[in-house]
DNA sequence: GATAAAGTTAAGGAGCCTTACTAAGCGCGT
DNA sequence: ACGCGCTTAGTAAGGCTCCTTAACTTTATC
């Protein structure tokens, strides 16, 4: 075919792949309904009309298809300055339903949302499975348990997102990188999740998870490219460019633990030297003594306690060469720090900032998350929720 | 029409954004056979039917409305085994006109192609101006004499991109970060240019171009995210995911420039470690005399003299840290280094691959750029088409 | 002439828009 | 209080565009 010497030269994916006849149409305008309802808030025919630059006839219908599908209901009148009172209609969060699974160190924790977002379910269970498969059953029968208890149909739930630690390679459906959790990387182990759900299942990593949930629940509402640093057990980073997560020719992007670092040679990655562990290290490398955790180091600086600070500064140190790093390949507007040490970042902040005024020019604007510990969750219930609601749109006319 | 002020702009970024009456539907349809056309090579109406989906005769009726437009022209025929010879068409390359501006340090390059991407003229002129100002001259009258070189009418250019040094900030419409081209971030430079022209003009940043052009024309091809490391008298980044430019939130991603460098404490960024002149540093400092510049260092390396040699080593060293940080914040899956040590580009890869192995577990493959110098040129002429097609697809039925 | 593929013509239908209408609320003058 | 005019919500009817299917014509090979 191409024999002509010219190259395929810029085709920038260029979305319509596909043919628009006219019942693509008519769902591209629906879809377009719907969008404005989610975004907008209720609103009357005349009202989207206005908004959408539809016809009010065309809204009219294309709304009469969406309630007949149960995408919409009305939800109650308005009466405008003058003249007769309009119907309002709002998207039915009924339609469908989305779990979320974050599957962390410590914690395993589910919920269930309806497709507007709101939780109606959840649990939270403490993660003391010694092998990867009694993690999978758990993950099973805690998911069907908050299934049971919101009440819902299984087969309403119409997609599921779980967030574990490492990268989920989608050739051999099996998780790499996931050092802190023996015999994760194990193949088969989703494939079973999946099963005995009974519910489609996408998995990705925590820490881009995460970013979605500051994006979508949180801090980061608006951004146009943003990074989340998740600190903890281990060091993880995702990344949120106009509001889609930034995953990487491999699903790697955000792997910060793997940064060139100049701490000292020899072995020992970022990661290690970043971690929770590392500020217990560290606490005691200044005098520290007894029983230590992370928490407990920082509970420490908070009163002031000489090693402790030290300790903390250390830290704030080194997360901002991660910041630093980050900033002058992405460019982002803003950095969210969060993860485990979430309670505790108020005591990081100032160390890091000062620390990235020696390391570079640049000046992204840094805070601290707002969803703590629930942010992975609540990222893989936005997650879930987008699929979901698309899910449910398509097979409105299907049965 | 639509003068009701308040159009609620805080919508999530979702594609359809407009509605679809039936003119949309129809242009949908036309870009979706021009499309196939330019990626797919001349195809008679009966294979355009079958590879989009759409029937015999929307296909008729859409061709014939290309080429009403002088979109698409005839371009030959073929017989098939059996049956009626088809009459093949293709996209016509003169509906238009793209313009392409390198601004390099020592070098001023303009081309101007058509909209199958090839280049109908070009010129290169080397850069003596003193001042800002007179750059700006040079500019303009390069490209007018190109595009009357090109034999093409200056109203047929339908869109112009301008490669600079620096970040051009939107907002301001000037550049920053352009520390060594003197006077270069004044305002009004780029508004004066796009008057004088009297074409449409965007401005980006050089390494951004580059990488779009090996993209687009060189190794790139196919890459779902890969970096173009450039260096030369700067260091800069460039990235393409999914065919498209990642440019962060000011357009500023990819100033690797401003990366930690522990490299020595003090004063001195990571651009001015791995630049030519670093080169050159170096190698006096291994005991290299005489009038040296960065091409002298190389060719001397490449003869095996021994402080030539450690200087390079020491380059290779410096860009291996950029790789590794580049490689753990964005996962690509090819990196290509190119810029003013294109020819050169041999020597380093070895001590980068090498140096690689100690800082990071990731290997990301590593190749030269294919376009050496053109690389900036090719980039703006691809990004200035892209914009050119869809300028003059739009008009195809406004006069 | 049979077969096959390219392309056109004709008929039908889906979905949108415009225009014109009805429905329903409010203010105001009488 | 009542009706009239004004304003806004929503529906009905008709027309237009553009897509599809199906049948047909054209032109090639065997």
């Amino acid at each position: 075919m191409s024999e002509n010497g010219a190259m395929p030269v810029g085709d920038v994916a260029e979305q319509p792949e596909q043919p628009w006849n006219r019942s693509r149409l008519r769902s591209s305008n629906e879809r377009l309904l719907l969008g404005r309802l989610r975004s907008g808030g209720p609103a009357s025919r005349a009202q989207l009309a206005r908004d959408t630059g539809l016809s009010k006839p065309t809204v009219s219908s294309a709304l009469a298809a969406l309630e007949e599908a149960g995408l919409v209901h009305e939800v109650g009148t308005q009466a405008p300055e003058r003249g007769r009172v309009a119907v309002l209609y709002a998207p039915d969060p009924a339609a469908g339903y989305a779990l979320g699974v974050d599957i962390g160190r410590g914690w395993l924790r589910v919920a269930v949302a309806d497709l507007d977002g709101a939780v109606v379910a959840r649990a939270d269970v403490r993660n003391r499975a010694r092998t990867s498969g009694a993690m999978a059953d758990l993950v099973v029968s805690t998911a069907r348990q908050v299934v049971a208890d919101s009440g819902v149909g299984a087969h309403e739930v119409a997609h599921a997102v779980v967030g574990t630690p490492g990268v989920y390679d989608e050739e051999r459906r099996r998780v790499r990188y996931a050092m802190h959790l023996p015999g994760w990387g194990r193949a088969g182990l989703f494939d079973r999740m999946r099963e005995e759900l009974g519910i489609p299942l996408e998995v990705h990593n925590d820490a881009n998870l995460a970013a979605l949930g500051e994006y979508t629940y949180g801090v980061g509402a608006g951004s146009r490219l943003f990074a989340y640093i998740m600190i903890g057990t281990g060091l993880g980073m995702g990344v949120v460019s106009e509001g889609r997560l930034f995953t990487g020719a491999h699903g790697g992007a955000g792997e910060i633990g793997f940064l060139p670092w100049p701490g000292r040679p020899g072995p020992g990655t970022l990661e290690d030297a970043v971690s929770g562990e590392a500020v217990v290290e560290a606490a005691r490398h200044f005098g520290m003594t007894g029983q230590l955790t992370a928490k407990a180091v920082f509970d420490a600086a908070r009163e002031g306690r000489e090693p402790a600070v030290e300790a903390v500064r250390l830290e704030g140190e080194r997360i901002a060469y991660t910041v630093a790093a980050a900033t002058a390949v992405l460019d982002p507007d803003l950095v969210v720090l969060g993860g485990g040490v979430g309670h505790s970042v108020d005591l990081l902040l100032r160390p890091v900032r000062e620390t990235l005024r020696t390391l570079t020019p640049l000046r992204p604007r840094i805070v601290p998350g707002r969803l703590g510990e629930d942010a992975v969750l609540l990222g893989a219930v936005a997650t879930a929720l987008g699929t979901a609601r698309e899910v449910v749109f398509e097979r409105r006319s299907g049965s």
